[in-house]
DNA sequence: CATCATTCGTCCATAATCTGGACTAATAAA
DNA sequence: TTTATTAGTCCAGATTATGGACGAATGATG
């Protein structure tokens, strides 16, 4: 039957412990030993002991002092230390590449992002084009006297993240990638093996962890650039299923045989939601990305139509909001969600598409439930995977803060 | 950010290590200490202290010798103890009630099955006629000398498991009805408490431990009886979604302003795929469920016709088959099964029904994933759901067998 | 200003649990 | 009969959390 926790030995135990004590930490920065023991359920003893092993580990510092109550003598603050590790975040994407590093204390110390075309260009010189982005960043994060433990690449399509491999990718044209390989070939190594994700995935924890999601635990994120994904948080936790694709929505058909799509098949949500759709269904033919440093060029021209009252324009993101609405229903009634998370490009399209997503997902849903999950709107937008990436590093730390000895 | 480990003492680690050690006795039957020794990383006096625990809990048991390598002394034989601890099943469903009763050792040893009409009864009175046929199961299974530690009832509609609540059940009638209370009320106290799960997701753990799925860990269980409901279960963990209501298949949205559904919707799936529609489309007028002890008389009906070359009712199916299939693609698309299993009515009317469903589902989904899972038909049909009420008990027991002193 | 109650953090003896090597037992092969 | 091999137990040792005692630091009280 179902057992998912291997042998427990001593070393196991303080292990878990650690990360156990380091997660309070985390919650409750600057904190004492005493309230500790009171959120741990351990003795004061037992904290000392783990402090002072993640203190060597450069993980926690004492601070100055904190007074609780009214009386009594003032306890030692402890709080992470936000000036020894960090975590490096990556992204590939179909019109940029994208670097930033964050400190345990979740400040962000660097951050970098390069418009380029990656769509005809191969696996190889894009990766190798991200390793340079990398190095700056890793660069500025040991001028800040920071120590980068490990990176995480996002990457729009499906992954095999066991064996390193990007193995589908429409958008960018890419079969087979052995991105894996390739990007730790081009990176220096670092103290945790360099491992990767899907875009979504990571949008998703980003949001969960520097976004809207910080009060949600349970929520459903729609990443939408070039593509369109979700990334399905249950419990904190990415739901990946079997393989690691779940949460593939852009590849819904909305429109049985409607246009053709780069996966193969016809009428996918991608072809009336995704950003080149919206676009050419306003009537701006599309410009190189590379026309605009940051965000696209062209998205920008959609927004100032669409405030300009344009009516061709609001049809389009109407039309991409409903077909994106109907798509969440089923995403609802399948995954009960606590609350949807418009990200990606459908964050600045918000005022314009969501009431067309609300009100499709309201009619495809919600009949049995009752009550239909809040459409929330992200503020990072396109920044998310980036800083989800960076976080999962950091995550990774916490939650077995062994890692790093 | 996430850590969903508590503190652990020395009595949390013996705990689990009663667990580890327990769950590799079942799953490898009669083995040996020094085989649990590999098999678990702990040493063989480790293992035999806690196999002495497991013993006195009376949950495992010294059998005779067996004789692993070629020479050398032979090992003790270690098996789960079959004629001590067993876990009682229950399911109030449309049509019918049941019970069953399950030891430790997966055996059946008690199974009962009464065709009722619930549909207009109050809950009051059709958890009273549920609690007569528990006490049946447990005279049964005392005369057989097992002790029943646990019981777990399946019900058709979304609940609140926390407050014990039937939130909605739009095919019974029934709303917010307080099943766990009523429950508790008739059942003599068991050593663990009475708990509730949905009939879909049950159906679906019955199938991982008892049907199709026993070699799958990653799958969709559809289980169609008069509602249509999904079981998600992930590395054999079953997915229940923020709520609890995860899964609801039966009230996709099929069919744009179609048919009205007893949830309030138009169109859902169940208007479709459900039993009476499929029933109703094959023009068969609706018999009472009463008319047939153990099946429903009316499907088995159906079947005959079927079996004679029927066109309606291969028309009837097949549509039914079309629309559960391109549900299932976005089921798919969004969860990555590796494989679908079709439970419930669909598995006796799979052999007409199954082509209309892969064809769906393959239209639907597998563009960008390049494999479309397989479709499997389970072997248990409709008494799934009892089965895996029962084993849940157990698998709750294995998992934790802390839970029994 | 001295005292007291209170709270913080550490020290130390104790308890629980797993490990690892030594030892006995039982079997097949030589 | 002897030897090699494997199974299971025993016991000392190591690791880690516990719990009470104790000193330290602070506000309140008189």
């Amino acid at each position: 039957m179902s057992n998912n926790a291997g042998p427990v030995r001593h070393a196991r135990m303080r292990e878990r412990n650690l990360g156990v004590v380091l997660a309070e930490v985390v919650r409750h920065q600057p904190v004492t030993r005493a309230r500790l023991a009171d959120l741990t359920g351990f003795t004061k003893t037992t904290v000392s002991n783990l402090l002072a092993v993640l203190a060597d580990a450069g993980l926690v510092r004492d601070g100055g002092l904190v007074h609780e109550g009214e009386r009594g003598r003032p306890g030692v603050a402890v709080s992470v230390d936000g000036d020894g590790t960090a975590g490096l975040g990556l992204e590939i994407n179909v019109d940029y590449l994208a670097a930033c590093v964050i400190d345990l204390g979740r400040r962000v110390r660097h951050r970098h992002l390069v418009a380029a075309d990656n769509r005809g260009r191969s696996a190889e010189a894009v990766i190798e084009a991200l390793a340079r982005l990398a190095e700056q960043a890793l660069a500025s994060a040991t001028e800040q006297g920071l120590i980068v433990a490990g990176a995480v690449v996002a990457l729009p399509g499906l992954l095999d993240r066991e064996r390193g491999l990007l193995r589908r990718a429409p958008n960018l044209g890419w079969t087979d990638a052995p991105a894996g390989d390739l990007l730790r070939a081009g990176l220096p190594p670092l103290r945790l093996p360099a491992d990767q994700d899907n875009e979504a995935n990571l949008a998703a924890l980003g949001e969960l962890w520097f976004g809207a999601g910080r009060q949600l635990g349970d929520f459903v994120h729609v990443s939408g650039e070039i593509g369109i994904g979700a990334g399905i948080v249950v419990d904190g936790q990415v739901f990946r299923g079997a393989h690691g694709y779940a949460g593939e929505l852009g590849h819904f058909v909305v429109e049985p045989g409607g246009a053709l799509c780069a996966c193969g098949g016809r009428g996918c949500l991608e072809q009336t939601a995704g950003q080149e759709a919206i676009l050419r269904a306003a009537g701006l033919t599309e410009l190189t990305a590379t026309s605009a440093a940051g965000t696209d060029g062209s998205l920008s021209a959609l927004i100032t139509l669409l405030e300009a009252g344009d009516a061709r324009a609001l049809a389009a993101v109407t039309r991409a909001g409903e077909a994106l609405g109907s798509t969440l229903a089923s995403v609802v009634n399948l995954l009960d969600p606590d609350t949807v998370v418009l990200g990606g490009i459908f964050s600045p399209l918000a005022p314009w598409a969501r009431p067309a997503v609300e009100r499709a997902l309201a009619e495809g849903s919600g009949t049995l439930r009752g009550s239909v999950p809040p459409v929330v709107v992200s503020g990072l937008a396109g920044g998310a995977a980036v800083l989800g990436a960076a976080g999962l590093v950091l995550d990774r730390i916490v939650a077995d803060p062994a890692l790093l000895l």
